[in-house]
DNA sequence: TGTACATCAGTGAACGCGCGTTCACTGATGTAC
DNA sequence: TGTACATCAGTGAACGCGCGTTCACTGATGTAC
């Protein structure tokens, strides 16, 4: 067995159990042995659990950062020093993010990794995205900036992540809602059509008026 | 040490740990030790550690469920045949939310366990809450279906539970999202300002135009 | 009033189990001379 | 071309540890007669 074919079947195995179940909820034996593979190549190849969790992260955030880089690099050419409207940044974000994980139908997953990463203990794994990760994240922010100057910035931070929240919480809790929505309505929709639906709510949202002001408020 | 004094020191304590690090990273000697308590005493007053989260959750949503009742009675009496508008029902859920863990500092701490019963592999919470709990969001979804007429029933249970994420994602990451704000901005948030934060940008995006037709999108 | 018994909160120690990690080892492949 | 050695992916078994749960027990309080 060539040594890719065991480490890929480890990162394949272990990044659909870890978003089904969670990180501490999967076990290494739950993993190898799904992976068919023997319990200490693990420890071998990634050396920790640890490890392997961020190398789950790295295999799916590398490309995308390396895309989404080259897809800003084009709007910020074709857009001069006109700023990128927000619907248009928006966009490119929601095409890079389902380009990546094309070839797996993996999406849910990572949308339910990042959720995990965010609300769980594991802090390591937060400071591992930022500082590997953060520079793209900075970049894209300062064109929301560009795109949306009468909101002060704070409340730009706020509503980010008040939308980060909305498409994480989707995403990654897609399965649960879809069964819903499935036996409410009887309609059953694709990652793509929650997508089309999310954006005019996220753009809605960016855009809200103001809230009245703090001082005035009880 | 009467009954009602261990219990509550186990309830107190496990609520705040299983927020800080999520069900399966709190062990009961975690809890036990912290709160000051003998070690079987969990299984002894609540017969499993599952049985014990449950409960953790039935100490906040007792509580909530019979303030919302009455608050949407309220609403409904005064409102008559009219329908109540929807800034008015997220306003009420709002207070109803913020009043009813007023003695502890605890809201973060309820979202916190909401938000991982949503997205953790907990099925069990799910369920639980569901079964105990369910009959009050949807006579909540029935006010909002009624708030907003114009929007298609399947449109509105997904901007529904997109709002849902926002919230939850925002408060239940809310220690994380506070350091890097006060980091960037110098600016300290009190939950009270993040839900003002928070209002107009939930009516925006409940209000927000309908998505382009799926037929029409590629 | 006194005694025998029942109830119940709480305890301390141990149970078996699954966990992440380690270690000595194998066997195939490549490299130096 | 042949031999000795190095490298490295992969293995099987064991390590110690912390986990949730169980169990026999204590001691205080209440109840029946």
């Amino acid at each position: 067995m060539a040594q890719t074919d065991t480490v890929t079947r480890i990162l394949d195995t272990a990044e659909v159990l870890f978003a089904e179940r969670g990180f501490a909820e999967t076990s290494l034996r739950n993993i190898t042995s799904k992976a068919k593979v023997n319990l200490a190549a693990v420890n071998y190849h990634f050396g920790s659990k640890k490890a392997l969790i961020q190398a789950v992260f790295a295999r799916y955030l590398d490309p995308f950062t390396e895309r989404f880089h080259t897809a800003l690099d084009e709007l910020e050419s074709e857009y001069g020093e006109r700023p990128v409207p927000l619907e248009v940044l928006l966009e490119c974000m929601a095409r890079t993010v389902l380009e990546v994980p094309a070839e797996r139908n993996s999406l849910k997953v990572f949308m339910r990794l990042l959720g995990l990463a965010y609300t769980q203990a594991q802090g390591h794994l937060r400071r591992f995205i930022q500082a590997h990760y953060g520079s793209v994240f900075t970049r894209f922010a300062e064109l929301v900036r560009r795109a949306t100057p009468d909101l002060p910035d704070a409340e730009r931070f706020w509503r980010l992540h008040f939308m980060l929240g909305t498409v994480i919480f989707t995403l990654s809790g897609l399965d649960a809602l879809r069964d819903i929505a499935e036996k409410d309505y009887g309609e059953h929709v694709s990652v793509r059509e929650l997508i089309r639906r999310l954006r005019p709510v996220v753009v809605a949202g960016m855009n809200a008026p103001l809230p009245e002001s703090a001082r005035a408020a009880s």
